[in-house]
DNA sequence: TGTGTCTAGTTGTCTGACAAATTCAAGTGT
DNA sequence: ACACTTGAATTTGTCAGACAACTAGACACA
């Protein structure tokens, strides 16, 4: 029943991943079909699922690369905290890249997001956030423009709108983040130098002033690995 | 720079996928890659890649078929509650199958999880839960066995180790949840009914006694899109 | 009614080939 | 000595066609 080559074939693939440093290039895909005894196509399919969970990385006329893990950033989710202030909490060298700050009217998505009228001028900020150099988030953040407006941009400002926040004094207080699994889409993936359908993490938040408003409505996007998030439950004794 | 056919091909994909209803079949690959302008090869790598995230199935001999949504359970993470009383809350039917239990010894990464000695004897808990026929979470417990030894394992057992560690009185007190995102290994895929490498959000987590020892130690795996998680977050003013 | 068989259609895999991108060393000119 | 060009070798990306394995439905038969 298991004796499919493509499930074999999946199985020795990521043996031979596990067992190979980090950075180095594998045997040549002709190489490799004939050492696992499979053809190109079939070992190709194989390759693209890993691909998909970000363990390889593949260039033409380069060859097929393993992708080594680095240090991990942790973070407790009951506290809200910007990626930035996260890492400094670490002492992790985090670099911002691809900032975009724009304006925009309010989707269906952002209206519900937002709680505002379809149509509503909004702020959007987005930008990707490196460790030693490799993109390891995206988050897009969208703001009514009455909360943020591009113009009042701090020449500080490296992207942290949640900071930037804080900083200005809001009476932020609570957020809420809602918790996934998926694959990337074309946008993400290509902020993230990574493929189509690729394996992230994915929270989809807002944050609330005191009087429940909603300040910002956040899509963040995490490259598994580089992250440690953990939560406490408390036992549910209604 | 983007016109290249597995790029070109994946956003058209995704299309045809988002706009053909669950359940139903999609064109066969002969006829795909006529359609799309590009050889099956190229087509197949694409399905795979899709059927990795889960948005489609594909059987030998019968087709390929767009897996449709189906209900979702909510639940906040600040409460821990088993999936089966997170399911009764909101009157949905979920039903366990390959419940089993074995006795085994602590090896490295147990040990550390449960915080006891190499070699300690445990107690293992693997259950599939499935909503609507098809299975959606797959739950590792692990437990000393002098929490929980297989011989007094009560009739209305159901494979809820959380709900009959209260039931019985158990002290609990809080439990810790580390939270990522991960491609299935091949034990889970093969209990989930779904490809090695396919995108799975993944609890790693510990419950806690009032006394700060371990009680069970989880590995919980969840396929994207039937649960809803979500947690508050608040504002780090230290 | 039930059962086995056949057949057309679909996915799984293989083979061989060529295109496109990368790398690196040899050569060239200043 | 140094910068640049050229070209061959290597590697991944894509293609075409073929056959095997499997499925579902139609059909004949008891």
């Amino acid at each position: 029943m298991t004796h499919f080559p493509f499930q074999r074939l999946q199985s020795e693939l990521a043996s031979l991943i596990a067992h190979t440093p980090g950075g180095q290039r594998l045997p040549s895909e002709p190489e490799l079909a004939r050492q696992l005894g499979v053809s190109r196509a079939t070992l190709r399919e194989a390759m693209r699922s890993f691909e998909a969970q970000g363990l390889i990385r593949r260039r033409q006329g380069a060859g097929t690369f393993v992708v080594g893990q680095v240090s991990v950033m942790e973070s407790g989710l009951e506290v809200l905290e910007s990626l930035d202030t996260m890492a400094k909490r670490q002492n992790l060298e985090v670099t911002v890249s691809d900032l975009q700050v724009e304006k925009m009217f309010a989707d269906q998505d952002v209206a519900n997001g937002l709680n505002v009228p379809l149509g509503t001028r909004v702020t959007r900020v987005r930008r990707v956030v490196r460790a030693e150099g490799r993109p390891v988030a995206y988050l897009v953040d969208t703001l009514p423009e009455e909360i943020f407006r591009p113009d009042d941009l701090p020449t500080s400002f490296h992207g942290s709108v949640l900071d930037y926040l804080i900083h200005r004094g809001d009476p932020l207080n609570v957020a809420r983040a809602n918790i996934t699994a998926i694959g990337a889409t074309a946008e993400v993936a290509k902020s993230l130098e990574i493929q189509r359908g690729d394996v992230l993490l994915h929270f989809h938040s807002q944050v609330y002033d005191k009087s429940g408003k909603v300040l910002t409505y956040t899509f963040s996007y995490f490259i598994p690995g580089y992250f440690h998030f953990h939560v406490v439950r408390r036992v549910g004794n209604s």
